[in-house]
DNA sequence: CCGAACATGTAACCTGTTACATGATTAC
DNA sequence: GTAATCATGTAACAGGTTACATGTTCGG
């Protein structure tokens, strides 16, 4: 079974019909989700590994610069489609760091809470226009799971709004 | 600044007042979130780390078997705020697999689409279920947190209905 | 021609996982 | 007494990050 990074890089590749892996590490570090940052020691390595096992083809350009253009083999479409449709993988809750640390704010005292609480509601609801300021201006083939990571934000703007009212 | 899984040892041993490394390690196995398995490999390191830096005073029993009773100290209480109250972190967007999936469970022909949101629907409906007696039975510090998992997982399977009544 | 962006890759380092090792305490 | 649980820890390994290294192409 693929690993997150490597349905991610899959998937990207996928989505575009070819890539190359410079493409793929942009893509990365442009997204809205900073976990991979697209570092070039992990994506170089592992579309290594993904060439090697035979999920994905690689064609030279006539560059001087050795550009590769990359694309998803049958056997590597098929991989992605197991990685991508696994239910067990699709319910798995991973890591949230408001989630973590969101125990921690409930235990302060009110006064204080309500204080940190506003200063973050009002970090987020920067973040997000940001965000929806990005998203207007830079369409590319993440559209849906970008809306997806808008309404994260927000379930959490809510909680912290009723959060804030409840005294 | 303290790592993630710093942070949560450090809110794990606060909300309790003290706690024992293996009570730490088995809060996170049976945690909902299975992102940090509390591998013995991690948490007893990080703990020797927060005891060296002094945010952990730790207190042996009287017990052969070594067992030592861990608390925050105030410079641990400190750390433990600082690393809480970061607005930046709280806007954190994590990598979410659902969302790293959903473009391509969206490019898929409506029939197969269908098929496959129907499987993992079910899938996610059971887990919250599980969730849910679980909470029931098992009351612990993490109360808020657990319950804005389940939202979470709901806002996932919200998103699956819409799309599966699209066409 | 020069700087920015394109393009690939490696090496040292950090941290987490898996698997192992050791022993004490408790419940039956 | 013996199995499950409590309790701590280490070592080999895997994978990602940062920083470095190298060279090309394109726009002004």
């Amino acid at each position: 079974m693929l690993s997150e990074l490597e349905g991610a890089i899959m998937l990207e590749i996928h989505l575009r019909g070819r890539s190359t892996a410079f493409q793929v590490r942009s893509a990365f570090q442009t997204s809205l989700t900073p976990d991979w940052s697209g570092s070039a020691g992990a994506v170089y390595p592992a579309i290594k590994r993904l060439e090697a096992a035979g999920l994905i083809a690689s064609k030279a350009l006539e560059d001087r610069r050795g550009t590769r253009s990359l694309s998803a083999t049958e056997q590597g479409i098929a991989a992605l489609h197991d990685w991508a449709t696994a239910p067990d993988l699709a319910c798995k809750l991973n890591a949230d760091p408001f989630r973590t640390r969101v125990d921690y704010l409930k235990s302060l005292p009110p006064r204080q809470r309500k204080q940190v609480l506003a200063d973050i509601l009002a970090a987020m609801e920067q973040s997000l226009s940001d965000m929806q300021a990005l998203l207007q201006t830079d369409h590319d083939m993440k559209a849906t799971s970008n809306a997806l990571a808008g309404e994260a934000l927000r379930l959490r703007m809510e909680w912290i709004k009723d959060a804030t009212s409840e005294d």
